[in-house]
DNA sequence: AGCTCACCCTGGACGC
DNA sequence: TGCGTCCAGGGTGAGC
């Protein structure tokens, strides 16, 4: 489940795509385009020159500024292969490089998808704010819970507030802030909208540092796993020892989503 | 407007 | 072993 760090790592790690140039494109299911704004063959013989990333989205600009978005849902992988290699089960789009690798999107459960647009800004413009921005703090947090009755964990799972945090991270914000995720947003004191806000901060930058979460499926653009899954304190950890009061985790779901928490550490 | 919930999809885990 | 059932969840949109 590719969320901010998952996708930043991916986002790093094909940084080499850069200056390179797509000689083809091949698209085997066409449903996994949802967006037609440019075709396909608009883009062969473009240059690639930038990659980036905005909230869970990944970004290829072409020197031209046609723009390919990418949303890796929860199943979704983007990674590079040798030219010709055989394709594996559920590839869906393939870009052929001119330097002999290819760049495979596979997404078994198709939540995801790629947009095929001239200007991203269009379909980003309700996207919610960077957590990892300076402009992400409490003073931007605090008027977004007043008077909300939703669980806090589901407003931190709302992208049109905040992009780029998933069921993981959320948890493990929640987590190292010591607020349940069941708390209703408006609930939140001063002070732990604070240590909300550093707590986000601190588990999206650990999430990057050890380059994703790899439960299943996340890979980054050269099928390397991450480390961050041995570095969870709640999230998937139902029954086991909370690290700081030895608790057992408790597992809850809140508004459809599985939630994990430690009773005793989280008020 | 805020909120809840069903839906989309497949692979893997689990029970019998 | 094999079959059926359930679960994972990001984003969207219907409905309250």
């Amino acid at each position: 489940m590719p969320e901010l760090p998952e996708v930043e790592t991916i986002k790093e790690s094909l940084q080499g795509m850069v200056g390179l140039t797509i000689d083809d494109i091949k698209v085997m299911k066409p449903e996994y385009i949802r967006s037609w704004e440019n075709r396909p063959a608009d883009y062969i013989g473009q240059r690639i020159s930038a990659i980036s990333r905005r909230g869970k989205f990944l970004i290829f600009e072409t020197d031209t500024g046609r723009y390919m978005v990418a949303h890796l849902g929860m199943s979704g992988r983007v990674y590079l292969e040798p030219r010709g290699k055989e394709l594996q089960k559920h590839v869906h789009i393939v870009f052929e490089l001119d330097n002999e690798l290819e760049l495979w999107f596979q997404d078994a459960r198709r939540f995801g998808g790629l947009w095929l647009v001239k200007d991203p800004r269009i379909m980003l413009k309700d996207m919610g704010i960077e957590p990892l921005s300076r402009n992400f703090n409490s003073r931007y947090l605090k008027p977004l819970l007043s008077n909300r009755r939703v669980a806090i964990k589901t407003l931190l799972l709302n992208q049109h507030l905040i992009g780029g945090i998933g069921n993981i991270y959320a948890d493990e914000a929640l987590y190292e802030a010591g607020i349940r995720p069941d708390r209703s947003a408006g609930s939140l004191e001063p002070g732990e909208v604070h240590r909300l806000v550093q707590a986000i901060k601190q588990v999206l930058r650990s999430g990057i540092d050890q380059r994703g979460t790899t439960l299943r499926d996340f890979q980054d653009g050269y099928k390397q796993k991450g480390e961050f899954q041995d570095y969870l304190k709640v999230y998937g950890r139902q029954d086991l020892p909370c690290p700081r009061c030895q608790q057992p985790v408790v597992r809850q779901v809140i508004n459809g989503r599985s939630s994990h928490f430690c009773p005793s550490c989280q008020k």
